[in-house]
DNA sequence: CGGTGATTTGAAATCAGTCAAGGATCGTGG
DNA sequence: CCACGATCCTTGACTGATTTCAAATCACCG
């Protein structure tokens, strides 16, 4: 199944008409007519190793991306010079709001595998909106859901415990997966420890004790970047802070 | 100072013109026609005593606000039912962006003390925008500075340091009280320690210590809700990371 | 088949959380 | 104006989790 929509996506299809991503794009809902015209100023999927950036800090905000295939982080830099990790995204999921408030980025956007990204360019999108009351409204509602995938960030970030924060980081990605069609039982991490440990606010260590520990308690399968979820239950009860549950049973931990 | 703008804002004028807050405010750079339509579809000011809700988690998203006077907090509330603090809203700063992307309030919005709040129904405002474009680009710009605040709560929640943390909050609250005319180095928070707490992601007894700890360094005077900032340059190396600066300094701490 | 970076693991030290009181403060009503 | 109660805030001692530092192991690329 991952093989079938990788392969779907790398055909790089010329229209978001015919966009595997639709439903979840800037598209959704609207008219056919305003489809049309949002497609006449969506720059052609652009391709991007592993490693490139979209964009840096700093730059003058000119555009939103959307990735139709691989993953993206966006991070910037604390005083201390240390890189904090404020996003990934996935396929569908908008990139490059950052900087609405300035004009200017104030993150910078980082492909983590091979991807594609369609460009909007800004201007002619709100020119395009101001048209197209429908447009306009989906704006204001992509712009929403990326203001929820943030509030559900400080979400992580508010729990105290490591492994919380680790089993919903993991909780979200595997839905996200299953939004855009990718199984959300077993996944490859785009991202390395270090920058889930950046994401989470842990030391890198605690993200790689983390993963093991939930392994030594069946909750995952863990192969270096590759996770399955074994049980799905326990994982959702470690995010919401009821270890207890998996603890009552006995012999399922190694020695506790 | 205070006082002054205290009188000055309870007097609730009647216009965006005449609004003291009009820099900050949507108003913000757009024309004199511009700010007749606005001003049109603005509800006038209403009060909120100490305690009231705005709105509650769930309530359809029917407006934005900006609150004249006061202060107000945003709250979620987690699975396991505990009250996060998403956020806290000083005048000027937009509230209610939450549920944009659903199109019902995820989060409820309280006053944490006597405030006034404009009321900007949605769904006229976004028929003004339609019809004056620099109108429509500040309104993007308000939402860009919104979740510009966002990203920078969760500037403050990657950090591992209790006192990094709430020398961040500190000194963000003493910009954003400049911002608004009031003294950026002797104000009143409007909001308790647990409150604080659940916004900074740690126990309230951490948030309580830290306060008190920077107080015996001199880097702030306390008194309750008072907070003088004594050492800023201090406040902002704790903030940094770079705790070192007052360290090196011996004396400055009670014993270490 | 090395080499280089990523990941895991270990042990010690620190830091923050929890539990439990003791004080301070604020608003209210007398 | 003062007393009272409720809430908020501070403090202490202890425990447990997470960070740090260090080293070993693994995995992937050329």
């Amino acid at each position: 199944m991952n093989e079938a929509v990788s392969v779907d996506l790398a055909r790089l299809r010329r229209s978001c008409a015919n966009c595997s991503l639709q439903q979840l794009c800037l598209p959704a809902g609207i008219g056919v007519d305003a489809l049309a015209r949002l497609e006449a100023i969506v720059r052609r999927p652009r391709t991007l190793r592993r490693g490139e950036r979209l964009y840096r800090i700093g730059d003058p905000l000119g555009a939103v991306y959307v990735a139709s295939s691989g993953a993206f982080k966006t991070a910037s830099l604390s005083e201390s010079g240390e890189e904090q990790v404020t996003g990934f995204h996935l396929p569908g999921e908008l990139i490059g709001l950052d900087g609405l408030g300035e004009g200017a980025h104030r993150c910078e956007a980082v492909a983590l595998v091979d991807s594609h990204v369609c460009e909007v360019p800004l201007e002619r999108l709100t020119a395009v909106a101001l048209q197209l009351p429908g447009l306009h409204e989906q704006l204001l509602r992509v712009i929403g859901r990326s203001m929820d995938r943030d509030h559900l960030h400080t979400d992580l970030l508010v729990r105290r415990q490591a492994h919380e924060r680790l089993a919903l980081f993991l909780l979200g990605l595997s839905e996200r997966y299953a939004q855009i069609g990718q199984s959300a039982r077993e996944f490859r991490l785009p991202m390395s420890r270090e920058e889930v440990a950046r994401y989470l606010g842990l030391a890198l260590e605690t993200v790689s004790r983390g993963l093991t520990r939930m392994q030594e308690d069946g909750v995952l399968a863990v192969h270096g970047r590759r996770v399955e979820v074994l049980d799905r239950e326990a994982l959702s009860a470690l995010a919401h802070g009821r270890e207890g549950c998996a603890e009552a049973d006995p012999g399922k931990r190694r020695q506790a």
